[in-house]
DNA sequence: GACAAGCAGATTGTCGACAATCCAGCAAGG
DNA sequence: CCTTGCTGGATTGTCGACAATCTGCTTGTC
């Protein structure tokens, strides 16, 4: 008997395809922050009954990046300044605790997978891809988290993710320039591969701040556009 | 004009109602971890149809107290030591963090509610309602995260509060007593009222750990018994 | 002209029926 | 015996139609 092991195979439902299509649709910033999800138009589009169209928007509510009022409908949630800032500074003590877990788990294994998601990083740079470089950059940064060996962190984890690719996917589109060839991951690979847990976690925090800054300016800038023309 | 603020109307949809009906059920331990949900007989049941229904389901599933296989069905999550191991562990961390964020926040309304809260669980704790005095505590203990003004630390913690809830429930339904008459968290109270924000946020920590170990020792039993009957 | 009532259109919520899939059990063949 | 293939029943997934609700406009009244 050979020592094969086979993945399951995948979910062929319409509503597991459809969350697929509909939250790479919001993360990528093809559906706008505030706009509203219509149903039959959707379903049409996609050539389905509104019925599984419907479980997948519930799914995608739960997962916080869609909201819902009773007969008036479902929209893409809004993003705020504030919630950035939130997100990101539970982004931080996520990322402590992480590379915490993490770190005394680290094996061969962890290092070639670091090493793979470094690499796509950098070739979704060299494209010039900004919307592949920002998944890439999140699984990357994702590593720590699936090492950490607990379930409900990840699964935190996860959901805070589908909010700060949406917040960068916006941030990106709106500057509409590639992010900088240089590579700012270098130092934080470096760093998880190295012996000092403290700098490593140091890094971590430091590292997010700066996107963050510049992340929030906008969105603050955002706002003050969308009181004026209010 | 009046200064009166009238609190959002109810949602009146079936969806809504089934929600928290299905999730009372599985929180108060009335559906057992890892029973199926058959639709056709709780739709029967509560005489609606199944797509309320299976819509109410996808959301608890993304709230992580069902799980879903497609063509197969849809199931109470299973409670394992690791995963109660694992909820614990980053309630410390978030713990600490929305004690962090809302310490300067504190004002009269805080400490008006603490009391509040306070007094809820003594009151379930003097009734012996042990399903009320988990919902209280943990009530008492969410305070500090709607207080610390970060919706996102929120929306995870009443995601963690499901599943700790569970937990708790199915913990006290086994050992079939009630909890100890004796305030646990009076000494809580006290220091959150206080001025060392060091000493509140180890307390947490410390009394977390205490109604932890009985827990995950009571898990690991049940799974030492499943074991031997598999 | 201001305002309330009411109507029409569009959209969401719910329903009952049908299609696709799974599972247990049995028969056929080695 | 064990394996393979089939079949019937049960359950989940999907569909199209209907009911409930909201929104904006029109109309009538003052």
């Amino acid at each position: 008997m050979g020592k094969l092991d086979f993945s399951p195979i995948a979910d062929t439902t319409r509503r597991a395809e459809i969350v697929g299509l509909l939250r790479r649709a919001i993360l990528t910033g093809q559906l706008e922050p505030g706009q509203k999800l219509n149903e039959l138009r959707i379903a049409e589009q996609m050539r389905v009954s509104r019925a599984p169209l419907r479980e997948a928007m519930r799914e995608l509510v739960q997962e916080g990046i869609l909201t819902s009022i009773p007969y008036a409908g479902t929209f893409v949630i809004d993003v705020t300044a504030k919630d950035i800032e939130d997100a990101y500074s539970l982004n931080k003590v996520l990322d402590e605790f992480a590379i915490e877990r993490s770190w005394p788990l680290r094996d061969e294994r962890f290092f070639e997978e670091l090493d793979r998601r470094h690499e796509a990083v950098k070739q979704a740079t060299r494209d010039r891809d900004t919307t592949r470089q920002i998944e890439t950059a999140l699984q990357l940064h994702g590593l720590i988290y699936e090492w950490a060996d607990n379930a409900v962190l990840l699964d935190t984890w996860q959901r805070l993710t589908s909010r700060l690719q949406m917040y960068f996917a916006l941030h990106q589109r709106a500057r509409n320039e590639v992010v900088p060839a240089e590579d700012v991951h270098e130092t934080y690979v470096r760093l998880l591969k190295g012996a000092d847990m403290g700098a490593a976690q140091r890094h971590a925090r430091e590292h997010i701040d700066l996107d963050f800054e510049e992340l929030v300016a906008y969105a603050r800038g955002l706002e003050k556009r969308a009181s004026k023309g209010a």
